[in-house]
DNA sequence: TGGGGTCCT
DNA sequence: AGGACCC
């Protein structure tokens, strides 16, 4: 997803090996770099080592995959009104359809045959979409797009008289084109499980990966096929890609079969008991028992994960929030930068809480979203207004670059009240970050890094990570508080908090210019981002760049639909559905936002049935939405305005 | 060897 | 406050 957002950004980098880079470590690589040999959080020098064509662009501030995160997740929302969502990480949504579905086909039954097939009935989705996109068409006999598992029922459609219920049919067509109007309407190509539970929906969706979608049909209501099927495919599997079997979970169990078990059983071959072999679903379902999963991982846990071994999970989604229950930032020292006294762990903790300062007003001011854009104040109506106040404040650090260090060890943390005038919008935010310093922050870092131990002012700490965050966000706002919280001077000398973390902030390196990319700035700022922003942020950002405001104008939006219409009404509410109807059955739909593979990585002997300007771009614009669409799924795309 | 998040204890 | 899990 990182790559996709990147590619939004800057088209030049379509169709090549890129990775996203932060610190030292590979975040993520495109479907290209992997084909090359590249990992996923491999580290750097290997990346290149294994592939000197990778293309690297700095991942390490996230402002734009937050921003099309929120786009994604608002637009899937509005298209499935009242079910809910949940969001998982940055580029994986759960969606409950249960009650669309079930009124849906509640729906047909009042309905006469139609040559299309079957009108599927959404929520609004946004206004820059015609107005008939409140649904699409599908055609229930061709039972669900994509992949389906079990692969039989795909060719011998009513073989058995073993056929995937309407229920899931519909769900699976939903899904398809759900994934379309991301595509569509905000570029990001996507892969989708749907399922009855959310692990199988999300197991299912990472088994094709790019740009396709899985449907596991069997139902765990329907016993004997579901038992054998669900097996046959958990079985195989390394534990570890069942949500919730983690590392620690997976030690404890490998710890417990290297060291009773194996004497007692022969199914493991000697090479396998080693401790880099997988455990399988198979293996733990059939050597270890429910109670002794209990017995290892806690009553509940451990009754859950035993469950999931036979693919039985009545995990709800769980609707998330329109606002996060935490923000928080920080950043990484390798043993150069990170050996500081005392002023240099202030100097940083002032950076950081500068940086988070602005996201707390990008993300918490002002409110009224479309399509997870916030809107502009209109001109003459200032008030900025917080929509939420978080009311603590948490300083995390981790020491020691010793490299024996468990995961998350050394970490340690305090908090503090966050103190209110940190909302002051008219104090400069410059000044809020230093008065936040004098006042818990600087107490808050003694605590950790002296431990009670008196002022010992020469000392070098050696970290290896701050974090910085707010908790606890609450709608009502705080009681007002110490005017004279301002006041006091600085106990640091920095002034000016252009820093190299706030540079990187927005900015990303571009590889190279494209003769046919589309509109985007040589700066590396993502200008239909930017112009999303509230104007006093968005100068504050261009001012940084040192980019006059009048070439924002100039621009072009990065996506063109501005010709497809001139904007039917505003966002009205999703409509209304029915809250209470029934819910035995519970599809899932799962999908990760991946990067566009639109040309075969393998070069241009590849099988190119594509037109030219879909090799040298990726992209063309669909004659009759405007929409910006990849070569790969224009064909879909055509059906869908021949479905409306 | 990132830069985030959620939930449970 | 820390530790598990997720991306």
């Amino acid at each position: 997803m990182y790559v996709a957002c990147e590619r939004l950004r800057n088209p030049s980098l379509i169709g090549k090996p890129v990775g996203v880079q932060q610190k030292g470590l590979l975040a993520t690589a495109s479907y290209e770099a992997r084909a090359l040999g590249v990992d996923k959080l491999c580290s750097l020098r290997e990346a290149k080592q294994r592939c000197p064509s990778l293309i690297l662009v700095n991942g390490e501030d996230l402002t734009l995959y937050r921003y099309y995160s929120r786009r994604v997740f608002n637009l899937v929302r509005s298209a499935l009104g009242t079910s809910p969502v949940e969001k998982l990480g940055m580029d994986e949504l759960f969606c409950d359809v249960t009650d669309m579905v079930t009124e849906h086909l509640a729906e047909l039954k009042d309905t006469s045959p139609h040559p299309r097939g079957r009108w599927f009935s959404l929520a609004e989705v946004d206004r820059t979409t015609p107005s008939d996109n409140k649904g699409f068409w599908y055609d229930p006999s061709s039972v669900c797009p994509g992949y389906i598992i079990p692969e039989d029922i795909a060719t011998a459609a009513a073989d058995n008289g073993v056929t995937p219920s309407t229920e899931i049919i519909a769900a699976s067509h939903l899904a398809n084109h759900i994934r379309h109007l991301v595509l569509s309407q905000i570029g990001l190509g996507s892969s989708a499980g749907i399922a009855y539970n959310k692990t199988l929906a999300k197991l299912v969706g990472n088994l094709h990966k790019p740009h396709q979608q899985t449907t596991l049909t069997v139902h765990p209501g329907a016993t004997d096929e579901y038992i054998s099927v669900v097996r046959e495919l958990l079985d195989p599997l390394d534990a570890r890609k069942l949500m919730g079997f983690g590392s620690k979970v997976l030690h404890t169990l490998r710890d417990h079969v290297t060291g009773s078990v194996r004497p007692f059983t022969t199914d493991l071959a000697v090479e396998d008991r080693r401790s880099d072999t997988p455990l399988t679903v198979g293996f733990l379902r059939q050597h270890l028992t429910k109670q002794l999963f209990c017995t290892l991982l806690g009553m509940q846990n451990g009754q859950k994960l035993w469950d999931l071994l036979d693919g039985k999970d009545e995990e709800p989604v769980k609707p998330s929030p329109e606002f996060p229950l935490t923000i928080s930032i920080e950043d990484s020292f390798d043993e150069r930068r990170g050996i500081l006294d005392w002023s240099g762990v202030l100097r940083e903790i002032e950076i950081l809480t500068n940086s988070l300062l602005r996201r707390l007003e990008i993300e918490l001011v002002d409110g009224g979203e479309i399509e997870g854009v916030r809107t502009d104040p209109s001109p003459s109506q200032p008030p900025r207004k917080w929509q939420r106040y978080p009311s603590q404040i948490r300083l995390t650090i981790r020491g020691g670059h010793s490299r024996e260090i468990a995961y998350n060890a050394n970490r340690e943390s305090r908090s503090a009240a966050l103190p209110v005038p940190v909302f002051d919008l008219d104090v400069p935010r410059i000044e809020r970050s230093q008065a936040l310093i004098r006042q818990p922050l600087s107490a808050l870092a003694k605590q950790i890094l002296d431990k009670g131990v008196e002022s010992k002012i020469t000392e070098k700490y050696e970290i290896s990570i701050i974090n910085i965050a707010v908790t606890h966000l609450q709608i009502t706002p705080p009681e007002k508080a110490i005017n004279a919280y301002f006041s006091s001077e600085t106990i640091i000398g920095e002034s000016s908090m252009n820093t190299s973390h706030e540079r990187s902030a927005i900015g990303v390196a571009h590889i190279n210019g494209s003769k046919r990319a589309r509109p985007s700035h040589a700066s590396g700022l993502d200008f239909g981002m930017l112009r999303e922003l509230p104007p006093d942020i968005r100068e504050d950002v261009l001012r940084e760049y040192g980019i006059d405001a009048s070439e924002l104008d100039l621009e072009e939006p990065p996506n063109k639909q501005s010709k497809s219409n001139s904007v039917s009404a505003a966002n009205t509410g999703p409509e209304d559905i029915p809250a209470d109807s029934p819910s035995e059955r519970i599809p899932e739909i799962t999908w990760n936002l991946q990067n566009r593979t639109p040309v075969s990585p393998s070069t241009s002997d590849a099988e190119t049935s594509s037109s030219t300007e879909e090799i040298e771009t990726g992209v063309t614009e669909c004659e009759l939405c405007g929409a910006v669409i990849f070569g790969w799924s224009m064909d879909a795309h055509k059906a869908y305005h021949a479905g409306s």
